[in-house]
DNA sequence: GGATATTGGTTGAAAATGTAACTATCAACG
DNA sequence: CGTTGATAGTTACATTTTCAACCAATATCC
């Protein structure tokens, strides 16, 4: 059977797998679309990013990092200001209420995660993680 | 780093990642949307298959499965007719039309795959076979 | 046998995404 | 300077996807 072993239709099978359960986390319960809650994370992880770093990091096209900043900021959750050095650019951070934000969905995927990794003996884990590697490292993802 | 070692987040990223260039050939040169080519590798797989029997097997929900079919029909590659015995369901089947359109993008996705992957050794692709494996079994995606 | 619930599949409207064009600002070169 | 070209980011429009409602046919239960 072709598809079974072709590597893209098992890796969009397996992300859309593993995705559902998180999905409905950041998305029911917190109404935050993927793009939105990737820059969410992103943004608690550094003092402030501009959109273009923000989509290199995401990883997103800038289309849709736009649109989760304005959502973001629309929600109170960003803040941006403007380089005064160049007004092209404007740098994001996160407001008090946007790190809270953060700060409540993050353990609630995490533990969906484990949840559903539970299953898996430790070993497992290092079998799953020496096969993402080896892809990660063909992309450069390191 | 939280996201980076985050299951689905490494999972969707090498997803889209090999994805790509795929895409690119099935959308671009043949004009066709994800869920219709995978509609097409399935109906190249078997004689002929119900919309729910393709909704699980591709898998997809049941309103892209049937948008895909109307497409793939509309375009003369899939034939279909409603069972005699419940005329709710209907069973799709690949026209010559269909299957000689398959077998014309199957081997171009075949190549482009391969084509990602040559710059891995067999040990490699060995590693990443198992850790897909684990993820499937645990899934029941056997 | 007739009301009710279920199931297979389709359709329509709303949300999300992709693509391309656009604005505003800066850089570079004459 | 001033024209031309690049860059940061937004917006507009077409395509896809999602979600809910829907139709038609069958199954269930009284």
């Amino acid at each position: 059977m072709f598809l079974k072993g072709y590597l893209p239709y098992r890796l969009n099978l397996l992300a859309e797998l593993t995705s559902e359960k998180t999905r409905e986390i950041y998305r029911r319960r917190h109404d935050l679309t993927r793009p939105e809650w990737r820059v969410l994370v992103n943004l608690a992880e550094a003092p402030s990013l501009t959109a273009s770093a923000l989509c290199e990091r995401v990883p997103a096209h800038k289309t849709k990092v736009s649109r989760a900043l304005a959502a973001l900021e629309q929600r109170g959750w960003v803040t941006r200001q403007t380089d005064p050095l160049d007004r092209r650019v404007s740098h994001a951070a996160l407001t008090l209420k946007g790190k809270r934000a953060f700060n409540h969905i993050r353990p609630e995927m995490e533990a969906a995660t484990e949840a559903m990794l539970a299953p898996l003996s430790a070993e497992e884990r290092a079998t799953v993680d020496a096969g993402l590697k080896v892809l990660e490292r063909l992309f450069g993802q390191t």
